[in-house]
DNA sequence: AAAGCCCTCAACCGCATCCTG
DNA sequence: GCAGGATGCGGTTGAGGGCTT
């Protein structure tokens, strides 16, 4: 079916954002909040596609963003939690306050997965890529924890290749696992401070 | 000092899901 | 119950910067 385009690219601005337009952007939100992304950029005086205004805001204008500088607790709370859910950025990025999924999805692509790979694991499937020695697998402080923390069943992410987007028939939002994250996650981080801190809800 | 290569990050595109009429 | 519209998500691409030869 074809769909409608999000906006008339025609007459709309692509490419990096200059400082006006975040200017005006960030004067817009400020003043009606956010929402209406396709009607913002037009109320908003920007020659931008609604699209294009809330990833711009989303990964780059809020203020409560936290940029730079992943730590290694923030590393291994990556990767643990890619073991239990995959690439869903969006929810990886929830347990990370202040980081948003488009940076944590770079992250993952530039620095984790090389560093998975060192470890002589598969990003993928964070399993040894190779048959590894017992010794091997206990160097790799992840390897503790897949056996230990998680036995829970899940479907290994490449296994069948086509989870993408969790187009799934007729699915539940998170079918691979019951997502009780938020305990699951506090009580099952072995290496990190309990710094499970809720997303900052200023206000 | 210059050229080429590699790495990182911001942004775009298309699809899936959710919401409303 | 269905259709259409809006929003959100994940994958991919391109530009810029830094490093190496």
């Amino acid at each position: 079916m074809g769909r409608s385009p999000c906006c008339e690219k025609a007459h709309t601005n692509k490419g990096a954002w200059t400082k006006e337009e975040d200017q005006r952007l960030i004067g817009y939100i400020k003043a009606h909040g956010e929402g209406c992304w396709r009607s913002l950029p037009k109320a908003a005086g920007l020659l931008r596609c609604g699209k294009s205004c809330r990833l711009r805001w989303m990964n780059y204008l809020r203020p409560d963003l936290k940029r730079g500088n992943f730590t290694d607790d923030d590393d291994e709370l990556i990767i643990k939690l890619h073991a239990l859910l995959g690439n869903k950025w969006s929810l990886i990025a929830g347990q990370l306050p202040g980081r948003t999924d488009n940076e944590i999805k770079n992250y993952w692509n530039t620095h984790i997965k090389r560093k998975l790979l060192n470890r002589g694991m598969d990003p993928h499937t964070h399993l040894p890529s190779s048959p590894a020695p017992a010794s091997r697998l206990a160097n790799a402080p992840f390897a503790s924890f897949q056996s230990s923390t998680v036995s829970f069943a899940r479907p290994s992410p490449s296994d069948d290749g086509h989870s993408s987007s969790g187009g799934s028939s007729d699915a539940p939002r998170c079918p691979d696992l019951n997502l009780d994250l938020d305990l699951d996650l506090s009580m099952s981080l072995p290496c990190s401070p309990p710094k499970t801190a809720p997303p900052a809800k200023s206000t």
